[in-house]
DNA sequence: TCGAGATATTTTAAGCTTAAAGTATTTTGC
DNA sequence: GCAAAATACTTTAAGCTTAAAATATCTCGA
């Protein structure tokens, strides 16, 4: 039976052969959704309470706090995985809270070089210790063992997904 | 030695004792964030491109799609785990677009009950069927046992998310 | 029944985010 | 050199999102 032979077929393929009867994907993208969701609100509540700093302020001084010598806005940017006027946005905002120092950058008259400024420095280094019991205190009840499985898994899923946007970038 | 003894720690006790060596944790998260904003950037990006429609009222009206005989605000609200302010722009843009019917509740004049209009539904309906098909294709890669195992780990990961929100909360 | 508290919703102010268009500068190919 | 293309960044318009305050209505107990 054509149900049953083991006819070598690609991801997309597969897919497009049998419509409907993907519940157990779609239940699976339900849960990581929610489930991603969930450790972020809580996450962003603590940053907000404690610190009172969002999320995204806290991920850019992440990005300059391991680059110390400075980030361009396009290396934030693409580091990011957020659109240029975003991290013009954002850096706007740090400048204003005196968190980073800004400079025009040597080679180039286009671009500026950002860094995190004293201030920024000692109050990303106290918000990253606390940051990294919370995520700790969150996964608490997964085993190495576990995480090393969800590691793997989420790897998977990544190049999986990938595939599907380069196949869906070819069609144009 | 302290370090080697097996006493028993609850998950809270064991990462307020060891601070630092929380990589794998922090390691997991990021790759959880990473994996899933892929997904959902790319299955907005199609949304948006084949249907002309947004994320958030794709997900409205796949809740009044599961209540056909419609339901308040307040239960969208908590069904979507938005807030309530959220819902009322989201509502107001889909009525624009007469995706939506609205009828006064018939017990309380406080509340209002919406469902997908006919053409809301119909709408619905097609994109519903291109979107399973899209999230079989990105999570083509991983077999049925991949993706058990990774809603087995999902399940985990939220109980251990609401155990340390329970912590937070309980600490005022 | 009356008033206090609860509930359903809206409004407001602030911030995040994007796509698209615009500006300034640099690079590249001839 | 110089024009065209690429690059770095900003601006704009639109939408999403929240917390907090405000409004309207309902419920419940004395």
């Amino acid at each position: 039976m054509q149900d049953t032979m083991a006819v070598p077929l690609d991801a997309e393929t597969k897919v497009a052969e049998r419509p409907g009867d993907h519940q157990a994907e779609l239940r699976l993208w339900l849960r990581l959704l929610t489930c991603t969701n969930l450790i972020e609100t809580e996450i962003r509540r603590r940053l907000r309470e404690e610190f009172n700093v969002t999320l995204p302020r806290f991920d850019l001084m992440a990005q300059l706090d391991k680059n110390p010598s400075g980030m361009t806005l396009g290396e934030l940017s693409s580091r990011m995985m957020v659109s240029n006027g975003n991290v013009t946005g954002l850096v706007e905002r740090l400048l204003a809270q005196g968190l980073l120092d800004r400079r025009p950058s040597p080679n180039d008259r286009r671009a500026q070089l950002v860094s995190l400024s004293s201030d920024g420095r000692r109050a990303f280094r106290s918000m990253a210790r606390t940051h990294e019991n919370w995520v700790a205190e969150i996964f608490a009840e997964l085993g190495p063992g576990e995480i090393d499985d969800m590691m793997r898994l989420l790897a998977k899923a990544k190049t999986s997904t990938a595939k599907a946007v380069a196949n869906r970038d070819a069609a144009q």
